[in-house]
RNA sequence: GCGAGAGUGGCGGAACGGUAGACGCAGCCGACUCAAAAUCGGCCGACGCAAGUCAUGGGGGUUCGAAUCCCCCCUCUCGCACCA
């Protein structure tokens, strides 16, 4: 709890600080620095404006910090800017709901919350601010569009979007809510639309093979990436129907099928085909009851997960396909509400032996299952597959000419004998799709393409550009504001004058988002970018950020910058050099008896523990720590929590609680005692400020031994303290600087030679070790230990003298038979010999060793003795 | 459903394959105080008088030695392409 009368005033020293960084511009990065330092570049994700900050970005931004005033104070020349990520949903549903226009609701969220993250004291470079709904912003990206297009790198096809018949709007995944919309609450229905792609498909060998190179990324990350991208070997093979189906384009006589499992072939009990699939189409044109199957599929929306959990259903379709190998055998074609139709070729043979989910299906509709692959020590005439399929290694077994072969070797015999007969060949598959870049909404940047229907699809001459967005736009009816608007479309061809339409689509905002980082290195450019400033300060060197963003953001991103490259904007392949993934920030939950959530600050834990509604008194149900939102109410407003015990508090314990890529626990008592910390240290600097006023100008000739051993530890500590926040173990850093903190104390109760200088050289060095983390505090304290030095925000980290840091002695654990039975302390590096006699010499280890045989002694230099005895 | 991670005292966590529990929070005891708060000092995994034994989600394995490496299982978290 913040006293009275703190000997820290926070209130007025995180203003004073905070303004004096500004007056002397500590923060601020050149485009093309002439100076020689070397650059670092710190980007932490820039927030979306959704109106107040939060914990998890107060964690996000601390971090960064952290690692801004450390890079600097390590003489790096350190870009550090912010900006926001401000077209999106949300204010499209704010204007809706309440009437206010997008553009004021973001610009009002982005000035609240600008304020908020100036009071945390961030050592940012503020005159690179831009907000990506600016016209200066996305204008850019419109021009980055157009050359895409000019790099073949821009598609427009048609794809399936989740559709609302009743607000006649298309949805996103998350405004589906099972199966129906959100608002509406009608069943969704799939639609398929024409929509701008950009072919990130291109460059999917590309992608994953340069995620090797990443070696400053979390190796989680980069497996989820390559996972996603997913190459696979395996074959397209055509299976030809029975009988030809009669289609609106033509008869359909074969359906191609891609398996990365060939050499299952044998074990083939039927073809299954996505609902979206042609012969789906065509089957159902005709068979009312086909057409009720795929219509009611078409209902579970477009989201794999939702696709993918629910129950296995199929339709049998009476057609039959001829198997490859074995002219006699025909195979039931049905159509499967599991089969995707992005990937692949929209339809899959089933082998349910061999295939869990066809397996599944087969049971579920009794069709055969065919074990074709034997694992070993299994008897091929008896082997028989349960509810579980076999997917691992064996002989081929049932399967013509395959018989015998392992399954890889089938695998290659199998495509070679499809090639042979003509009916397929080996083929290399992505599970990385197209990037549908389309959005039916208003705030967003506008696709800068105009529709002739004399000329086709024209790009907005670059001269035009930007396209900027209408703002007089009307959100009482359902649908795109941009669709409604009695001008905006309306435009002449560019190529022949002719009336035409502008696009009314806009784009992902994702795409608003793959190339911020590279305008912040020159955001004022009369181009997308500065090339002597990109060139200059990117890759971005250390990115942070929520692991939430592994895949998406961070792969879209990727492939930007490589289009970026393509298109001549940049020279650069990988845009993010360094990557760090925070956990979130979560709470207790609190619930009233008739079921209310309650925030934190409605309830009160009484002395006797239990937890009560502070309004009523009445008892409260703690429920579990979980991610803050706003729906559970177990939110803590950084706003508050800064008003209350200052940034440096907030910032300290975000740090100290536990390592930052894990989930952390917000709570109260944490807070406070980290409140408790800045108060003491900055007690301890006042403390050792006025004993030692006359020790501070002249060396002592000599040091008592307790002054030796602060000395000693002080520099020790610079060592574990840069080395912890190199790693990003900031926890460990603060335990380290507890500890430096602890002995200073210790040593003020001696009085020996040179104690108060070497406390006065302890408290300088925390000083510095702390300033990255609460740069606040650390000024308050240079100005008590040593007035009119400057900025601690300008100074340079502290360096460890080599002959302090090296230890005395080592303490080693002997062991017998692994158990630990005594330490002996030794100077390090001491002779075997030595050691293992000083180790048998122990008392309690001569007990256990006594009369028995040691037939090893395991001897790790400086760290442990083993004694193994013999049984 | 698929993919990727995580799990250590009452709590957050520390620990190059080498003394499990650093450091902090909470708690307990003491000092100061008329008293409380704040502050300062001490104790603090379980069982045991002790020697010691047990203990890192559960079960197996590798090793002189496993929180750490391997296999199986459980629970939780993130992602699944139109939330950002």
């Amino acid at each position: 709890m913040a006293e009275d009368r703190p000997a820290y005033d926070f209130r007025r020293a995180e203003p004073r600080w905070q303004a004096a960084w500004e007056a002397e511009g500590c923060f601020r990065a050149d485009d093309t620095p002439a100076d020689g330092r070397p650059k670092y570049y710190v980007l932490e994700m820039f927030p979306y404006p959704s109106g107040k900050i939060h914990m998890g970005h107060v964690r996000n931004y601390t971090l960064g910090d952290v690692v801004a005033r450390y890079k600097r104070a390590r003489g790096f020349d350190v870009l550090h800017p912010m900006g926001w990520d401000a077209f999106g949903l949300p204010a499209e549903n704010a204007a809706r709901e309440r009437g206010v226009h997008p553009a004021k609701w973001t610009y009002d969220n982005i000035a609240a919350m600008r304020a908020e993250l100036k009071r945390m004291g961030l050592s940012i470079d503020w005159e690179r601010e831009f907000a990506t709904c600016q016209p200066e912003y996305y204008g850019h990206q419109q021009k980055l569009f157009l050359d895409f297009l000019g790099a073949g790198l821009v598609e427009r096809r048609e794809s399936w979007v989740n559709w609302d018949p009743v607000d006649g709007t298309v949805l996103a995944n998350e405004q589906v809510i099972d199966g129906r919309g959100w608002r509406s609450g009608a069943l969704v229905e799939k639609r398929k639309l024409a929509q701008w792609f950009l072919r990130i498909t291109e460059y999917a060998p590309a992608l994953l093979d340069a995620l090797d190179g990443l070696e400053r990324w979390p190796e989680r990350v980069r497996t989820m990436q390559a996972k996603w991208i997913g190459r696979s070997e395996g074959a397209r093979l055509a299976f030809a129907l029975e009988m030809p189906e009669p289609a609106a384009d033509g008869p359909i006589a074969a359906v191609e099928v891609y398996t990365t499992r060939p050499d299952t072939l044998f074990g083939m009990s039927f073809l299954a085909l996505a609902p979206e699939h042609p012969l789906a189409a065509a089957v159902a044109a005709r068979d009312t009851a086909a057409a009720a199957f795929v219509a009611e599929c078409q209902r579970m929306g477009t989201s794999e997960a939702v696709i993918e959990t629910a129950e296995k259903r199929g339709y049998d379709t009476g057609l039959r396909v001829r198997h490859p190998f074995d002219a006699g055998r025909t195979c039931p074609v049905w159509i499967a509400n599991f089969v995707l139709m992005e990937y692949g070729t929209g339809a899959i043979f089933g082998c349910p032996a061999h295939d869990q989910r066809d397996l599944d299906f087969a049971r579920a509709y009794g069709l055969d299952v065919l074990p074709v692959v034997l694992p070993p020590g299994e008897d091929a005439d008896v082997f028989t597959i349960g509810s579980e399929a076999y997917d691992g290694p064996g002989a081929m077994i049932r399967s013509g000419f395959l018989d015998g072969l392992a399954a890889d070797a089938a695998k290659a015999a199998a495509i070679a004998e499809l090639e042979r007969r003509g009916l397929g060949q080996g083929e290399i598959n992505w599970r990385l799709r197209d990037w549908g870049v389309s959005r039916q909404r208003y705030w967003g940047c506008p696709i800068p393409v105009i529709h002739c229907d004399a000329c086709g699809v024209v790009p907005v001459p670059e001269q035009a550009l930007p396209v900027v967005l209408p703002e007089d736009v009307r959100f009482d009816q359902p649908g795109n504001p941009l669709e409604h608007h009695p001008t905006w479309k309306h435009v002449p061809c560019p190529r022949c004058g002719a009336a035409a339409r502008r696009e009314t689509d806009t784009f992902d905002t994702f795409v608003d988002s793959s190339w911020y980082f590279a305008r912040f290195c020159s955001p004022a450019a009369a181009a997308p970018v500065a090339r002597a400033a990109v060139d200059h300060w990117m890759p971005v060197d250390q990115y942070i950020g929520g692991i939430e963003h592994a895949i998406l953001h961070l792969l879209y991103a990727r492939f930007f910058t490589r289009a970026m490259q393509a298109s001549g904007h940049l020279a650069v392949a990988e845009p993010f050099d360094g990557l760090f993934t925070q956990g979130m920030v979560t709470h207790e939950s609190y619930r009233a008896a008739d079921g209310r959530w309650l925030y934190p600050t409605d309830i009160e834990v009484r002395p006797d523990g239990r937890v009560t509604e502070r309004s009523s008194g009445a008892e409260v149900v703690v429920g579990r720590v979980e991610a803050m939102s706003k729906s559970r109410r177990n939110t803590v407003d950084p706003d508050a929590i800064i008003s209350r015990y200052g940034a440096d508090t907030a910032r300290w314990f975000i740090l100290a609680d536990n390592p930052p890529e894990r989930d952390m626990q917000w709570t109260e008592a944490g807070v406070q005692g980290a409140y408790r910390f800045t108060q003491r240290l900055y007690r301890l600097a006042e403390a050792v400020a006025e004993q030692s006023a006359e020790a501070a100008n002249h060396v002592p000739g000599a040091f008592s031994a307790g002054a030796l051993a602060l000395r000693q530890k002080t520099h020790r500590t610079i060592l574990a303290v840069t080395s912890a926040v190199e790693t990003f173990t900031f926890n460990v850093a603060v335990a380290r600087i507890h500890e430096l903190a602890n002995a200073v104390s210790e040593a003020g109760r001696e009085s020996g030679a040179g104690v108060a200088w070497a406390q006065r050289e302890a408290m300088g060095v925390l000083t510095r070790l702390v300033a990255p983390m609460m740069p606040h505090l650390a000024e308050q304290m240079q100005t008590v230990l040593a007035p009119g030095s400057g900025l601690v925000a300008r100074q340079h980290w502290p360096l460890a003298d080599p002959e302090l840091a090296r230890a005395v002695t080592v303490r080693i654990a002997v062991q017998v038979m692994g158990k630990l039975r005594a330490t002996i302390e030794m100077p390090p590096g001491a002779p075997e010999a030595d050691v293992l006699a000083a180790a048998a010499a122990e008392p309690n280890v001569a007990r256990q060793i006594a009369g028995q045989r040691v037939i090893k002694r395991v001897h790790v230099p400086d760290r442990i003795v083993n004694f193994v005895i013999a049984p």
